[in-house]
DNA sequence: TAATTTTGCTATCGATTTGATAGTAAAAAT
DNA sequence: ATTTTTACTATCAAATCGATAGCAAAATTA
């Protein structure tokens, strides 16, 4: 893998690797709505392509963000699961959304989403909980 | 201004405008080193290209997350300073670089940044703080 | 068993964006 | 009056994106 670092700094490192128009979502879709396969994570609102969506999560995969697994009872799915690491961007998609929310509405119509309004710590938690548990019944 | 907008998710459409390489980098060193000026903005350790910062800061504008000002004393200097919705931006970029420090040493040598240690809380309070009481000198 | 559908991709290729460098006009400093 | 600084714009090749088509293997249906 080629350097892609463009210095030290953690917030630009962080975004080297996840800084593209499309790696976040594809975190939210897995950390929000829990989805897991190519498929799924091919029919979001924002229309990705596959050769873009296979890209990306070759590179997720590559940063340990998230692994690939197989079920055994399934030769042919692949399922994508977010790592620890990958789960530590739960702030991060969080924030985006309060910030979207709070600050786009005169550039576009947002979407209102439930339970946001909770305070910040309990949101996060609470969606890392449930990802945490979805995850537990694949090992 | 054309639609850039894929969905009405606020994190998609927070991506939309900031979600480039450079956007959340021109915010934090504002933010966080209070760069005021094209020159100081130019001369960050990832060296953005003077086209490139030029367009974003076009761009930031036009979403009211900065203002360009001039002082009285000076035809030639432009002051970029955030605004509120600016600083907004303040829990992602500690966010960014809490998860950077964490997860991106084994992949880059990520500096060591002081005071990150405290409680999120504080931090993004005392960034906050710091930058208003800045900008109070400009207005 | 054979045909059809689904899944998880890869290939292609034009369009868009990026980024390195050079250049420029106006203001400021010398 | 000359030089330097500032804030950009212009250029253009290279890299990346993104829409569409295609495809092989697995799964489902007939």
């Amino acid at each position: 893998m080629k350097n892609i670092f463009r210095s030290g700094c953690p917030i630009a490192s962080s975004l080297d690797v996840i800084g593209d128009k499309w790696s976040l979502l594809i975190i939210r879709d897995m950390l929000i709505q829990h989805k897991r396969t190519f498929k799924e994570m091919s029919s979001s609102a924002e229309k990705i392509a596959p050769s873009i969506l296979s890209a990306r999560l070759k590179l997720l995969e590559s940063y340990q963000l998230i692994k690939k697994i197989k079920l055994p009872n399934n030769k042919k799915e692949n399922i994508y699961l977010l790592t620890e690491k990958g789960i530590g961007f739960t702030p991060i998609v969080i924030e985006f959304s309060l910030w979207g929310g709070a600050y786009l509405g005169e550039f576009n119509k947002i979407d209102y989403i439930e339970g946001l309004d909770a305070d910040k710590q309990s949101i996060i938690q609470a969606v890392e909980g449930k990802y945490k548990e979805m995850v537990s019944q694949f090992c």
